[in-house]
DNA sequence: GTATATTAGTTTCATTCGTAACTAATTGCA
DNA sequence: TGCAATTAGTTACGAATGAAACTAATATAC
């Protein structure tokens, strides 16, 4: 090790990288919320959903979990909302009649091209003072660090 | 706009930096408090706590608050846990009788030098495939994001 | 073909969390 | 002084969350 290796003894939270992770995602998420919950009435589990069904429609309920690493519990949820909602639309498969297949209503379809500026935008903001280069950068860190968890299987 | 610039009508969660922030900061405190939780009978809000008063010592609740970007409730539930297991102290300063002073306990310290190196294990674990170059690219971008915030004021 | 195991999704319950209301101490100012 | 405004921290309460138990449908074993 070199000698300029941190000590294992000493932690500094404002250098450590889960801990500033989280303090950066978490301010960040909410201020994206802030920015459609109240306007749409639409919690942040809600709009996962409908995000990915809005990318890839006729999911399972278990397909959204996997594609927002949101658990099952909360994707049931979020479901039922937005089916009370009238948000989406659920049947359920014929060959597997446990399996539901949902996709985003008319009206859900709608609120999701309202709100995709909004998010889109918040990131431009963040983005604003980052060149490509970072912006690539970032990104390639970014997948480096998903690939390095411990528990990093493909669930 | 060039024209490699995203619709803003489409969004990739995949692609979506708020989203790939909370999905991966989600994983990773997950994974650390795993490694301290059941053992030490600690939770990540309590670890918060006592990993800024072992880096700093004697402060109020609102220093603590500010320092780990937790709210006040959030350290006063923290603090009375704490105080309850012995592993920090809290008297009051005699200058202003509300401000409360805190510190790690003989036992908290002990307890704080046993979790330090499960947090840096399991940061280097995660920089393990990182050249020196790549962290403090990631060090300089996550310091830029954190300044890009909308909301960032200096609270 | 029936019994067992597995899978999809829901419900339940106990805990966690955040906002708002509150208490107590201090400061400002008339 | 004395009374309103501010500040530090706690309590209370409703909403969000997660683990485990549950229901229903399908697959597997015998």
């Amino acid at each position: 090790m070199s000698e300029n290796e941190k000590a294992n003894d000493t932690l500094l939270l404002a250098d450590f990288l889960p801990y500033r992770l989280s303090v950066l995602s978490n301010r960040i998420s909410r201020s994206i919320a802030d920015g459609y919950e109240e306007r749409f009435q639409l919690t942040l589990p809600e709009w996962r959903v409908m995000a990915v069904l809005g990318e890839e429609p006729d999911l399972s309920a278990g397909q959204v979990a996997d594609r927002t690493a949101m658990d099952k519990v909360a994707v049931s949820r979020a479901v039922s909302k937005l089916l009370e909602a009238g948000r989406i639309e659920r049947h359920f498969a014929n060959e597997d009649r446990r399996r539901s297949v949902l996709a985003l209503s008319e009206d859900g379809n709608k609120i999701y091209h309202e709100v995709i500026p909004i998010a889109l935008g918040y990131e431009a903001k963040l983005f604003e003072k980052f060149s490509e280069t970072e912006k690539r950068q970032l990104d390639e860190l970014l997948l480096k660090l998903s690939a390095s968890q411990v528990g990093a299987t493909d669930d």
